[in-house]
Formats: structure tokens, sequence, C-alpha cells
DNA sequence: GAATCGCCCCATATTAATTCGGGTTGCGGC
DNA sequence: GCCGCAACCCGAATTAATATGGGGCGATTC
């Protein structure tokens, strides 16, 4: 038998923390080398000391995970698994397409977790079937907006009116309402109230 | 020593039941008799056999915590006490009004979990730093809105025209209007499309 | 029982937002 | 080059939403 692998929980939920550690602690393949609570100190811990894996809540309350992601992977050889508790279909693609090895809930049962583990650790992917079953639903055409649409959106979703918009951005009233159009055609609502809540869900935001 | 309280644990979060499990395990104090990941099925639970202690989150898949607590607080000599993710202020007062007796953030450190258990069992409230602090912040007066106004935010948060609500109330539109700007002012923000997203944070939906 | 308060309602006048028709630019394909 | 297309912009006309001022109704208080 090789050495352990060295694992480093990144998860706000100190309970979560040391569910894992119990987890992993009678495990003869892997070995807890850190739990962290905040996004911001995971690059420093990996630079400091030899990981394997990595275990990442995308829900932290500092920085979203995926951005953590995207810091620390590719800057050695690592691999990254995320654990997350809400099933946010958008925020998982971007994670896998930054890298991710695997993604399991946190509602799942606790042998999936070890199962990504060994998976991504032996080059797969693996997706719980959680996850897999959410993401099945919402085979979604993504949904590009140009970057007129997404300062409208932004704006949009901070509350302020059209005229408000239109004098921010130096450009009248009704070209405002054009953008909100196209937003509203985009996002497929029938009403203005309904885009910001819609962007929410598809992560426009 | 008398004999061991009986904790029932409700949360989705395998990880964490487990964490919990585990936190109790050596406790000569208490033990974990269940563990559950609906609330629909906790009524059923605690009738079924004795459960001196629940542990709720408020954060659960099928229905909301608190509706979880109303239904379960009274029904017999049983304490309750909260363990959520997110601090959702408006939820947590909702949760001490109906009786619980014991609010823990899962970012706290476990052993302010067992110091809940126990002041709470000892007929003590206990707050733990991390949600005290965030209560503190928003030492909101309660929001209270008249039917009209429950019924007109209701369909904004479904997104309709104003023209819309008033056909469906058969009042003037500019009623609706009229309803509208008491919700702002009750609701203390100046502009319309940000109502539901206010309404939602104090949970009046 | 009169004053007060909150709630509900509306018409009118005003302001905000949308639709419509029309124009520009830039870019990839025929 | 020229066509089509998408994004961007606007003015004028239309429609939606708001503020204003006012009336009625029921409960509470003095």
């Amino acid at each position: 038998m090789m050495t352990k692998h060295n694992i480093l929980i990144v998860d706000d939920h100190r309970i979560t923390q040391s569910g894992l550690r119990y987890l992993f602690a009678s495990s003869d393949r892997y070995a807890v080398v850190g739990t962290l609570d905040r996004g911001a100190t995971v690059n420093a811990f990996v630079q400091s000391q030899p990981v394997d894996l990595v275990i990442l809540d995308l829900n932290l309350p500092d920085v979203r995970g995926v951005n953590v992601l995207a810091e620390i992977v590719g800057s050695r050889d690592m691999t990254v698994i995320v654990l997350t508790g809400e099933t946010h279909v958008a925020e998982i693609h971007s994670a896998l397409k930054l890298g991710a090895r695997a993604v399991v809930s946190k509602g799942d049962p606790l042998d999936h977790i070890v199962a990504a583990c060994d998976a991504a650790l032996a080059g797969e992917i693996y997706i719980s079937p959680h996850i897999s079953e959410a993401l099945g639903k919402f085979d979604q055409p993504p949904v590009a907006l140009s970057s007129r649409q997404m300062a409208i959106l932004h704006y949009l979703a901070q509350g302020e009116t059209n005229k408000e918009i239109a004098y921010r951005l130096s450009i009248a009233p009704p070209t405002v309402s054009f953008h909100i159009a196209e937003l509203r055609r985009k996002l497929d609502v029938s009403h203005n109230r309904k885009i910001v809540e819609r962007a929410n869900e598809l992560k426009l935001l």
C-alpha cells in the first residue's frame, strides 16, 4: 500500500468538517490534513504543503466556491471534488468546466463521497445520482447575453428604474426598454418583474 | 446519573447527520435515537417513540423548518433547538416565537452545539455568538401587512402587472398602485423592483 | 359620540415605460 | 461586394404606473 492521499476540506460548516474528518478517520487510503472555512485561505494552504485532493463546498461565506476552484486548479497536481448543499446547475457546470473531477450533494449517502474521491483520483469523473438527476432535468441551451444586456440586467437587479439606468449609461429611456425587451425574450419570461428572478435561477448575476 | 436524553436529528445533509452522531457518540448525557432528512416525517417519528430533544435544520428540501417546528412543538414535552446554515433573521425570530429553545449556526464551533443542548434542557434559551450578532444587527420592528397588501405582494411575486392585479381583484389600477406604495413604505424600499426581494428577505411570502 | 387611525377605494393629472418604425454599425458567409 | 444578422440606438405615439387629493368604513380611544 502506498502512502495515504492528503485531503484538504473546505467548508464553512464546522459540523460538516467534523463529519468528513470522522468519515475518513478510519480509512487506510485517505488522511485529512486540514480543514478551512474560508475560500480566501485555500490557495495559501495548498502552496504551503502537499495536498492531493480538495473537497470543496461551493457555498462559502466569503467567495463563491467556483472562484476558489479557478484559483487553485492547475497550480499543481491536485484533484478537486465539489461537495455542495444546494444544487445550482449552472454553477456545477462551471465547476466541471474549470476542472472539478467529481460533484456530490450533501444529501447523498456518505459512501458516495468516498466513491467520488476514489473515482476522481483514478482519473474518472464522478457525478452522484442526486446531482446527475438534477443536471439532466435542465439540459438548457445556455443563455448568452451581450455586454449591454448584462449591464442593464445588473442595474435591474439593483432595483433601479429605466430612467436611472438610462442616465447611468447615457442612453435614452426607450433604448433601455429595448434592451429590457431583449432580456425578456432571451430569458423567456413574459413580465419584467420576473427577469431578475429568472436571471438568478440561471446564475447570470 | 439519570438516563441519557434522546436526540432526534432533522437535517437533509447526510454528512451533517453523521457529524452530529459522531459528536454525541462519546457523550454520557445524550443518545441519538434517529436521523431524518425530510420535515414531513418528523411528526410521525416523535409520536412513535420518546424524544427529548430535536435538533432541527431550518432549510429542508420539502418544507420550511419553521413549519415543522410549529407542528411538533407543544405536542409533548420536547425541546427543539435550531441548527441553521444560513442566517435568516426573520425565520429565526419565528422559530424562537414558536418555542425553539436555542439557535446555533452550522459555522459555529462544535462545542456550541453541545452547550445549546445543555442550556435548552436546563430551561434556558441559548443563542450562539454568530447568530446573536446577526440578530442584533437587524433589530427590526416586525412588518405587519394587511390582507390586501399581502395579496398584492403575492401577485407581484408572480410577476404580474398592476393592470392584471387590478383585474384579478376587481379594483382600479390606481388602487393597486396605492397598495404598492404602502408596501414600499412598510418594507422600506425606494423602488418597486426591490419589493419582492425584500419580502423574501423578511420571509413574508 | 367625536376624534383618530388604519385600511380600502377611486378619478384626475402627471410621469414612466413600452411599442413601433426606422436608422447605424460591424461581422461572417456566399 | 453584398446579403443577412445581431446588437445598438433613437423619436414619436401609445399604454402603464404613479402621485395627489379626497371619500367611506370599522375599530379604538378619550
